[in-house]
DNA sequence: TATAAAGTTTAGCCAAGGCTAAATTCAAAT
DNA sequence: ATTTGAATTTAGCCTTGGCTAAACTTTATA
C-alpha cells in the first residue's frame, strides 16, 4: 500500500511526536536533508496522514497514526518472531525488522502474531501494538528518576543502539530483571544499582532509555 | 546492496535461462512493457551483470548469475523457514518470499540456513543453492515424459503457481508422495496416476511441471 | 524477393524521493 | 524596534524505474 519511505517518514513522526515535530528533527531522524523531509510532509499532508502547518511542525493524522502502529506493530512482531525463531540477540533485532517490516503482508502479520500467541512486548519490552493498533497504557517509568531501595522490575530496554544494548546485556540488564538503586550521584545522576547482589554503576544517560515497574 | 527491481531482474532472466532471453519474454515475466526492459536490461549490461547484443537478446554475466542465485538462495530459504515455523501451505509461500527476499541481510540468512539446517530443497522440492550459488546436479525428471507402471517419487511440484499448487495438494501430490503412471493418453498426454491405491488423471500441462525422481 | 508482422529499441514523458543553493520566515538578542 | 541567526521552504536539478508512441530490425509470409 504506501512505499517504504513513507512508512519510514510516518513510523519517524510516531517515535518523535505525538508533539508537533519540526522539519530538522524528523529529517535528522530519517538521514535525509532537511528539504527532503519538507517535500514529503507536504506529500503525506496532501494524503491526509498528516497536519502541518508551514514553519511551525507536522503532526501525525488520525490515519496517519494508525497506519504508523501498523508499521510498529510489524516491527515488533518480527523482533519477537526472530528472538524465539532463531535466537538471535537483543541488540541485532532492531535492524532487521527495520528492513522486512516493509515487506510483511497482513497474512504474514497475522501468521506470526498467531504463533506468537498475541504477546504484548516485545524482547525489549517495548509494546506491541494491536492489530487495530489499539496500544495499551504505558506506566512503566525511567530507572533515572526512580526510589532507592526498592525492588524494581526491568520492564524496557531500547531497540535501536546495539552499542547501548550490548552493555546492558554483559550487564545483565533486560526485562523481567529485578534491580534495587543504591544510591545516586547527585551532580551527573549516575546510579548504583544491585542485581543479584552484584553492584553496577549506570549512566544517567543509559539509566533515562531503562523503564522499570514496582510490580514483579 | 542491489535494487528490489535489479535483484527481479536478474532473477527472471536466471529462470528463464541460461539460454538467450528476448525482451518480450524478460517483459512478460516481470509484467512490465518491452520499452521498460530493454532500458534495464541496457543498464545491467552497464553494470556488468548482463550480457546484450541488441535485437538478439540477454543473458547472465557470471556476476549476474552469482548475484541471482543469491537471491533465489533467499527465496527458498525464506520458504523453508516460514513453511517449518509457521506451517505456512505450499501455495502460500511463494508470494511472502518474494516479498521478503529483498530485505533479507547476509546475517539473517546465514541464521536461517543454520536455524534449518542448510537444507538442500526448498518445500515445493526446489534446490537451495549454496552460500556461493553452488547448485547441485539437478536429474529430476519431468512426469509428463517418465515410464508407466515404475514406482516414482514426486521430487517437485511448482511453487509460483497457487491454483496448479491447490489442486495438487488436494490430490496429495506433494516432494516425497510415491506413485505410478498407470497408462497415458495418446492424444493429449494426460496421465492416469496410482497414489495410494487411488487413481488420479493429471493433465499433460500439470504433469509437465511436477518432477520426479526412480529412487525412493 | 518483397512486404507484412513481430519484436526491439529510441525518444520523450512522468512520479517518487533524494540533493544543493537560494529565499523566506520566525525567534532571540541587542 | 531592528538585526541576526536558525529553521524552514522553494526552486531547480538528478536518478530510478515505470509508461506510450514512434522508429527501427529481424523474421515470416506471400
Amino acid at each position: 500500500m504506501y512505499s517504504v519511505a513513507i512508512e519510514d517518514y510516518l513510523k519517524s513522526l510516531w517515535k518523535l511526536g505525538p508533539k508537533n515535530v519540526g522539519t530538522q528533527e524528523l529529517a535528522d531522524n530519517l538521514d535525509v536533508t532537511p528539504a527532503s523531509a519538507t517535500k514529503m510532509i507536504q506529500r503525506l499532508t496532501e494524503r491526509g496522514l498528516v497536519d502541518h502547518i508551514p514553519y511551525r511542525g507536522a503532526s501525525l493524522t488520525k490515519k496517519g497514526e494508525l497506519e504508523a502502529l501498523s508499521v510498529v506493530r510489524r516491527h515488533r512482531l518480527l523482533e519477537t518472531f526472530l528472538s524465539q525463531t532463531l535466537g538471535l540477540g537483543r541488540e541485532q533485532l532492531h535492524d532487521e525488522a527495520e528492513k522486512l517490516e516493509h515487506a510483511l503482508s497482513k497474512n504474514l502479520e497475522n501468521a506470526i502474531a498467531d504463533y506468537l500467541g498475541n504477546p504484548k512486548r516485545d524482547p525489549h519490552g517495548h509494546p506491541i501494538p494491536g492489530p487495530n493498533g489499539e496500544l495499551y497504557n504505558e506506566t512503566d517509568l525511567p530507572l533515572s528518576d526512580s526510589p532507592l531501595n526498592m525492588s524494581l522490575t526491568v520492564m524496557q530496554v531500547p531497540d535501536d543502539d546495539s552499542n547501548v544494548l550490548s552493555w546492558l546485556e554483559k550487564n545483565g540488564i533486560h526485562p523481567g530483571i529485578q534491580l534495587k538503586i543504591l544510591s545516586r550521584d547527585d551532580f551527573d545522576g549516575g546510579i548504583n544499582v544491585s542485581i543479584n547482589n552484584r553492584k553496577i554503576r549506570i549512566s544517567s544517560s543509559i539509566a533515562s532509555l531503562v523503564k522499570i515497574s514496582f510490580e514483579d
